[in-house]
This record gives structure tokens, C-alpha cells and sequence, in this order.
DNA sequence: CGTGACTATTTTGCATGCAATTAAAGTGAC
DNA sequence: GTCACTTTAATTGCATGCAAAATAGTCACG
């Protein structure tokens, strides 16, 4: 009925911006996104543009993200909103409910400490892997966004936590553990959506100085307690986030359908 | 020109035994597979058919899986294979090469590091959420399980890292914790293929002793040692597997291709 | 006899169409 | 007015078809 252009894939091509344009600069100094390298495939541009829209709260936990809407939406068909949502399911932003549909993942309480948990395992394990090997030029990089953390600290909540994610992507990917750093992103993914759902205003804001220590002990190659401070940043991050929690998240998701359905999606 | 029946998916259903088969009785003590609950899509079953077969070796890393063939062979469309192959890719038991398709891992020495670098963070995570707080109906799993391997220890080489790994996702279940279980169960499969592909025979052997030392620190509650001995347990599997490795893994490199054309696959 | 270009075939990437399941609306009985 | 049932609409699950890319095969030419 559409019949937008002849049949295959070959000109339909609103894919390359369609939620990216939001922010500033396109300045890659791993402020910008979780995906590093260029969308290879369509499914990927999709994936990314979700996740990012998941990630920046467009979407809202809970919310029914549609095959076709989402199809048209970024002008490719339903197979390929399928796939993007298939792999973030895998990701843990998206929940797959069979022969229902897809929705924002909306992690309970227990699904977020779960989360934290495995977290703080997997940056113990890059804190080893670096401490007492960070290159100069790596050292650098750290600081420099150590000092951009704390230019925003207090003004942009959603900013500090997408920066607070990203130290710890960059840190990850100074290990070249590639499979560690898929492990870290995803984890951070997850971690950011949950901040950003359960968080209080300035729930993030410490943590800049906590990232400053570990960086030091890293410098200093004291693996242990580089290990030890991550541990505790990360208990102490997830401890901000959640304390008072409990009644506000019952709220949100009570509300959350209604809020769908009246802005029509 | 298949016109297998009708159209739709109703009365196609090959997909439940194809593989499977192989093996001895159905009991379900956790030795059978990766996926504990029924697979609930075809996309699934599929799919874990493969993860199979590519962990029996049945198919040889490095082999070519053509959607064609896979979708043919399990009786359902290419659809079905294509998504099965994109998330065993997400596992990292699958390569997906960009318009040239997908082909059974063959992970380098530097991969299988990485691999089992993460495992050690990850199961370090499962001995701390563990240690003291073993059930008896557990321990005695445990404990029980540990007699299985013990008995086919030496005998069957394969079915002593099937065992092996199971061991290990069996301890991380009993956390609850259904990421740290997700993420176990993808390193054990990927390091039961790296065992499989760069392990010498009787490698896996002498591991079941550990085994046991560590059921006993968790149920003394004594964490710190347990996260020693799994540390040192998964290094010394590692070490094992890999100190002979460098040369063979070349030979079999050059072969697989080969290998894949003789037998037409 | 080896090498390069051209064609044919295979295989992926993606879009679309049909059936089935599910949610919703509408209808009637109590 | 409420509950149960039937019907209808929306959406998923899956299969198939077309085009582009990659590979294999063929032939002319050096």
C-alpha cells in the first residue's frame, strides 16, 4: 500500500540520522555514544538509535516499541526493527515478550542490584588488567575526562551520568579485552538506564572524585586498592540510586501505560 | 518448488530432534545443555541446536554456515537461521562476516585469553554471592554432580568438558543472579569451544579435584579462599589448554577450510 | 601455460505477504 | 449494570521473493 520506492533497500535512506541529531557537536571524544565505529548494517543504525533513545529517557521504561512503527519510523521495514530489537533484548534494554511484543525494559529493583553486582565483578577485573599499565597518553585521556566530568558535575544531571558511563567504557577499552569490553558496555548500558530511572537529582555527582582516586591508584599500580575503590564507588553509586527509591519507582510504573497511551507513540 | 505445506509454520516441525539425538537419555541433571527451559521459538530451537553441535564439534570452527543449508536442514526458512546465527554471534560462538555469512568461531589464542580473563572475574562474582550461603539441597547437587565427573574422568574426554562446564553453571544458577547467569553460561560455551579447538587430550582431567576444594570453601563460608581456588582453578584449565597450543592451532587453521569442502557441508 | 576480464551462480541483505495469536470492541443474557 | 461470549482489529511470527554483493567459472589474450 505504501509502495515507497520500487522494492529493495537501495534508496531508502532515512536511516543515518533519525534520532541522532539531539545533541551538540559530533566531537568523538567518548562523550557521544556507546557504539565507537560506524553503523555497518541498517539493523545496527537502528539499534543504536534506540538504545540511545532508550538510554536519553525518549523512551520511556515500559513503553511498547512496535515493529512497525519503528519500521517506518526510520524508513526500513518490520524485519529489520525486529532484528534491533532482538539484539537489544540480548543487550537487557529491551524486553521481548513472545507473541506480545517489545517494550523498554523497565529493570525491577532486584534486576538492578543483579546488575551492579555483576558490574562491580567486571571492573575489578579491568582495574587488574590496568593498574600499574596505563600509557601515558591513556593517563592523559583519563584526566582529560575526569575534568570535563566535573565541568558538568551539578548543572546536567543526564549528562553526568551518560560521562559517569563513559569513563568507565574508556577505562574498559584500554584493556583491548574485547569481550570485556562488550561485557562493560552492556553492563554500563544497563546501569545508566536504571540511574536514570531510579536515581534522585545529583545522585551521580560524587562520583567524579571517586573516578580521580581510582584513576591515581592506577597510576600507581596499586591493583588492590584500585580494585577496592572501584568496589566501593560502584556499591556507593548504586547505594545513591536506590535508597530512597522504593516508593517513587511503584509510581512511574503505574503511571507509565497511561503516559504511552495518551502520547499516542 | 519445495512446497513443503501449505505456507505458514503450523505443521513444519523437524526443528525438535535434528541434532539432538546423539546422546544418551534425556535426564535433565544439567549435563544435557546450556538451555535449561524448552525453547519456546523456532528461532530458539534453532539456535541451540546449533550451539550444539558447534560445542560437540560436530561443527569444525572456522566451518561456513549458510542460512540456506541451516534453514533446510531444521525445516524452517532462512529467517529463522539468519536470526539463530545473529545471536550465537552475540555469544560469540558464531562469526558473521559482513556479505560473506557466517562461520563457526574460531577464536584466536589472544580471544581465548581474553575469554577465560573475563570467566575469572565472573566466577569470582559467583564464589562471593556463594560462600556461606549454600543450601544443602545444593551442596548436595553439587556434591553429587562432582561424582559424575569423577566417574567419567579420563573416560570420555569431550563429555569431561561438557561436565566441566556444566559445573560451573550449575554454581552460578544457584546465585539467582540472571545476568551473572547469562554471562557465565555465554564463557563457559565459549570456552568449552576454545578447550575443544586448542585442548590436549586428558586436559581437562585433573580439574575435578578442584572442583571439589571449592565446593568445600564455599560451604566453610570462607570466600576469600574460594575466589583463590577458582582463580587458580580457571588459570590452571587455561594453562593446560593452551601450552601446546601454538602449532597445532595453525595446522587445523589451514585445514578447516579445506575440511569444510571435502565434506560438501 | 599463466593472467586478466567478463559472465554466471550462489548467497546474503532486506522487503513484503500471509496466517495465527492476542488484545479490544461490540453484543447479548442475567 | 455486570459478566460472559463473539467478533473485529492490530501485531507478531514466519516464509518467500527480489536485488545487490561476492564467489566461482569461462574464455580470450599475452
Amino acid at each position: 500500500m505504501i509502495t515507497r520506492n520500487a522494492q529493495s533497500g537501495g534508496t531508502a535512506r532515512s536511516v543515518n540520522d533519525p534520532t541522532a541529531k539531539g545533541k551538540g557537536p559530533p566531537a568523538n571524544d567518548g562523550t557521544a555514544a556507546i557504539r565507537t565505529a560506524a553503523p555497518t548494517s541498517r539493523t545496527e543504525a537502528v539499534q543504536d538509535a534506540l538504545r540511545q533513545a532508550i538510554m536519553e529517557q525518549k523512551l520511556q521504561p515500559g513503553a511498547r516499541l512496535p515493529e512497525d512503527a519503528i519500521g517506518e519510523t526510520f524508513g526500513t521495514s518490520r524485519t529489520i526493527a525486529r532484528e534491533a530489537l532482538g539484539r537489544l533484548a540480548v543487550e537487557g534494554l529491551v524486553e521481548l515478550k513472545p507473541n506480545k511484543g517489545a517494550y523498554v525494559a523497565n529493570p525491577s529493583l532486584e534486576e538492578a542490584l543483579d546488575t551492579f553486582m555483576v558490574r562491580r565483578g567486571l571492573e575489578c577485573t579491568v582495574t587488574g588488567l590496568l593498574a600499574g599499565k596505563l600509557k601515558p597518553g591513556e593517563i592523559d585521556a583519563l584526566n582529560c575526562f575526569i575534568e570535563k566530568e566535573h565541568s558538568v558535575s551539578g548543572v546536567d544531571d543526564r549528562e553526568s551520568i551518560r560521562l559517569a558511563g563513559a569513563f568507565h567504557l574508556l577505562l574498559a577499552r584500554m584493556t583491548g579485552n574485547q569481550l570485556l569490553i562488550r561485557y562493560v558496555t552492556e553492563v554500563v548500558s544497563r546501569c545508566s538506564l536504571i540511574l536514570a530511572m531510579y536515581g534522585r537529582p545529583h545522585s551521580a555527582d560524587c562520583g567524579v572524585d571517586e573516578h580521580r582516586q581510582i584513576v591515581q591508584a592506577l597510576v600507581n599500580g596499586d591493583a588492590s586498592r584500585a580494585n577496592e575503590l572501584m568496589d566501593h564507588h560502584l556499591a556507593s553509586v548504586a547505594g545513591r540510586a536506590m535508597l530512597e527509591a522504593r516508593q517513587e519507582r511503584d509510581i512511574r510504573d503505574l503511571l507509565a501505560p497511561y503516559a504511552a497511551r495518551i502520547k499516542g507513540l
